[in-house]
DNA sequence: ATACATACC
DNA sequence: TACTGGTATGTAT
């Protein structure tokens, strides 16, 4: 841990080189790509969520003003030179890891650094002015940055953000502390260290992608602490490989030397046709032919010769597909690899009668072998480092605490463990784990109705093999033709086909509610399917099965009179899916299953109908001290797309409550969605309520606490009714221990409509307050497994 | 050895 | 209208 490493990244680069070019677009969102394509976006469009390898026509979706500046690649390899010039003169050795990212090691400069004359560390100090005003840069590592970052400011008009720590990854993680424009160090002690990376959410990790994300939630683990503390699990359910590298990651151990990209391994091109698809023979050929002619003119370039070639085809529906194949011999000639490739292609085309539907083709030289070391031997070389060497090569960045018993655990013969479809908390061994996973793929919620997780062709694979061939098959034994499934997801990817098509779609976002008109077209869907035909079953899933699932199909037990109070329809979900009782929890979507139960109960028509909200105070308790001082809001009208507010307020110290108050009364309608983010637009509290349903005031009683509708009150005098909503009502917070239990929110709002009849309807308190207390609450599953324990030891050294 | 999945910029 | 392209690496079979 001696070394100084420091990772420079430039911000929104090549946006910000077009900024510098036509500061016309300096205070506009823009993204440098095409309508189809974007490759990065300045932050102002970044606030809309318009982000890098994002398609240019969704980005317009979510911000309608976004400039699209076509890129001009040959200027930022320019400028990126520039910058790399920079960074040389602190360490020739540094790696450049793309254009606008590089790693460099500062400790020998600092020691060089200590005998420099102020006049070598001295600086203009603005760009394109010549040393009228000046900056004297200090001696330790935090100013030598700062230098760093001024010099290619100097050299290009255009900020970088970096990282200071004792290793790469550190550093990598670190430089996106302070981002833009700021830097961060590490201190170089295990407690910083740990106390640095712990809370870090495992997907920041450089390596832990989104799938892995996924995989890792879904085994209860968000943090890199999470991650550790988890790592038996760990052990038994990931390959030792990955294993090895989850737990070098998640206690940021990294490499300290800067190694350099050996001999490349692969080279090839791939394009997406033109024309957006192609199902003709000779035009798929003719780019085989142009793919193989231009990798050849590379590897001839570069002094390579190939070995196999590789055929890449995306398909319509965007699947893609490989195929490699070995040549006769090394070759660096368009004939050979255009003659491997075509015998591929051809297959692939024999093998699809002749039906392949294309979007992209890719030609690809593996296994290259340079032609002066073929001229000696014409055999392979070894190769490949292991994870397995990391600490015999890298003891140096390991401080004298982590000794060799650091990844040790006690691998438990029965542990506890978190299901992700039926989200039951179970004990056992590792062979009832994947038993119950096996089993746990669908729930019966009545004869007729099915709740189950995700059916998942890739990612959560790993969860259960096989599974939506498990489901597939499953459904289609025994419930023959007579199934239907009705996909909650928004995010859904899976192929429909392997349920003969019979899926529906209702798309809600993950921690949402549904908009309160697709509870009413799903309930009228699913009781149609089921009453067409009664051998007919309904499948309902969202991603666990567990919030949207329940949501909605606890509205469909009280929209067939199952149960005519929301809280019993969600307690009868919650206690067929969840032994932990945990299905329906977030309070925004029991808010909906209480208003569809209201609705039936009232027999009313749903229709649209105009609030106006005046001001929404948030009142924090004054035990709340950690409560953020400053807050942003946003309100969104039916989808996410639709923003009708943002704005942003800060408190004093002393003060405790956020008041927003609107100029002008702010008319909403329908289903309405509010969010407070915080600095960091992290989502700190969330309500979705519907303006129909503000409507009823005898709806607000908080007779009980689960029904999250909160309390109503109005004031005559002022016209105003004010909507109050404690903790638990509130998305996110609920389940925040941070955020103080006595937190409370009111919306002030006026109905204003007087063209409509008073509508009054009758009080339905005798069946909300009828709750069944007297049911036992002890949910625990009675395993009486003997817990043995034993020592396993894992050696990362060996 | 091959196919495919995941990741990063 | 419209969802990249290049490279490396890990995993399953």
């Amino acid at each position: 841990m001696n070394r100084t490493i420091v990772h420079i990244d430039m911000d929104a680069f090549y946006a910000n080189v077009e900024i510098r070019d036509n500061p016309i677009l300096a205070d506009k969102p823009m993204a440098v790509g095409s309508e189809s394509m974007l490759s990065t976006s300045n932050y102002i469009a970044r606030r809309f969520g318009v982000r890098a390898a994002m398609p240019g026509f969704i980005a317009k979706e979510l911000c309608p003003d976004l400039i699209i500046v076509p890129g001009n690649y040959q200027k930022y390899h320019s400028e990126s030179s520039k910058i790399m010039d920079v960074i040389s003169k602190y360490d020739p050795n540094y790696s450049a890891r793309s254009l606008d990212e590089a790693y460099c090691d500062i400790t020998e400069h600092l020691i060089l650094r200590k005998s420099l004359t102020n006049d070598h560390r001295t600086y203009a100090k603005y760009f394109g002015v010549d040393k009228e005003e000046t900056i004297l840069f200090g001696l330790d590592a935090d100013e030598c940055v700062k230098e760093i970052r001024h010099r290619i400011y100097l050299a290009t008009n255009l900020t970088a953000s970096a990282g200071i720590a004792c290793n790469l990854r550190l550093a990598k993680l670190c430089s996106d502390v302070n981002k833009p424009n700021g830097q961060f160090r590490l201190e170089s002690n295990v407690d910083s260290i740990l106390k640095f990376i712990e809370p870090l959410p495992i997907r920041k990790v450089n390596g832990i992608g989104p799938t892995t994300a996924l995989i890792l939630d879904c085994y209860g683990i968000k943090t890199c602490k999470d991650l550790y503390g988890k790592r038996d699990m760990i052990y038994l359910l990931e390959t030792q490989n990955t294993f090895e590298f989850l737990m070098i990651a998640c206690r940021g151990f990294g490499s300290d030397r800067i190694q350099h990209d050996t001999e490349r391994k692969s080279l090839g091109h791939e394009t997406t046709f033109p024309s957006g698809i192609s199902n003709n023979k000779e035009e798929m050929l003719k780019i085989c032919y142009e793919l193989s002619e231009e990798v050849s003119q590379e590897l001839i370039q570069e002094g390579l010769k190939t070995f196999k070639v590789n055929l890449k085809i995306k398909n319509v529906d965007f699947k893609i597909y490989t195929r490699t194949k070995s040549l006769k011999t090394y070759t660096n000639k368009t004939e050979d690899i255009y003659e491997g490739i075509k015998c591929l292609f051809l297959n692939e085309w024999k093998n699809s009668n002749e039906k392949l539907k294309l979007r992209l083709i890719g030609v690809r030289a593996c296994d290259l072998k340079d032609e002066q070391s073929l001229a000696i031997s014409p055999k392979k070389g070894s190769n490949s480092k292991k994870l397995d060497d990391f600490f015999k090569n890298n003891s140096a960045s390991l401080s004298d605490n982590y000794d060799e018993n650091y990844f040790s655990f006690e691998l438990r013969e029965n542990f506890n463990f978190y299901c992700p479809h039926c989200s039951d908390y179970l004990q056992g061994n590792f062979e009832f784990y994947l038993q119950h996973m096996d089993s746990c793929f669908n729930k019966d919620i009545a004869e007729n109705m099915i709740a189950m997780g995700y059916p998942s062709d890739n990612a959560l694979q790993k969860l259960i093999r096989n599974q939506i061939e498990k489901v597939s098959k499953y459904l289609n034994e025994k419930h023959h033709e007579s199934f239907r499934i009705f996909n909650l997801c928004k995010e859904t990817d899976y192929d429909f086909s392997h349920f003969n098509y019979m899926v529906e779609l209702f798309p809600i976002e993950d921690h949402n509610p549904p908009r309160f008109l697709q509870i009413l077209d799903f309930c009228r869907s699913v009781d149609y399917w089921l009453k067409t035909d009664g051998k007919n079953v309904a499948i309902v899933h969202c991603k666990a099965g567990k919030g949207r699932t329940g949501t909605m199909i606890s509205c469909y037990f009280l929209h067939s009179a199952r149960f005519l109070n929301a809280l019993d329809a969600m307690k009868e979900f919650d206690q067929k899916r969840c032994k932990d009782r945990k299905g329906v929890t977030i309070p925004s979507q029991r808010r909906f299953v209480e208003y569809y139960a209201y609705y039936l109960k009232n027999n009313l028509n749903y229709e649209s109908r105009r609030i106006f909200l005046h001001s929404i105070k948030i009142h924090i308790p004054e035990e709340d001290f950690e409560f953020p001082k400053k807050l942003r809001l946003e309100i969104r009208e039916n989808s996410d797309e639709n923003i009708l507010c943002q704005i942003k307020r800060s408190r004093s110290r002393n003060e405790n409550s956020f008041n927003f108050i609107f100029d002008s009364p702010l008319q909403l309608d329908s289903d309405i969605r509010v969010i407070f983010l915080t600095k960091k637009k992290a989502s700190l509290l969330q309500v979705w309520f519907n303006t129909f349903f503000l409507y009823f005031t005898d709806l607000y009683k908080e007779l009980e606490d689960l029904s999250s509708l909160g309390s109503m009150e109005y004031d005559a005098n002022s016209n105003l009714f004010s909507w109050y909503l404690k903790t638990k009502d509130i998305d996110m917070a609920f389940k925040n221990k941070n955020i103080h239990s006595n937190l409370w929110l009111m919306f002030k709002f006026e109905i204003n409509n007087p063209s409509k009849e008073k509508i009054e309807p009758e009080t339905s308190k005798s069946s909300i307050s009828k709750i069944d207390q007297s049911e036992s609450s002890d949910s625990s599953p009675t395993m009486t497994c003997k817990v043995e324990t034993k020592c396993i030891h894992i050696d990362l050294k060996k």
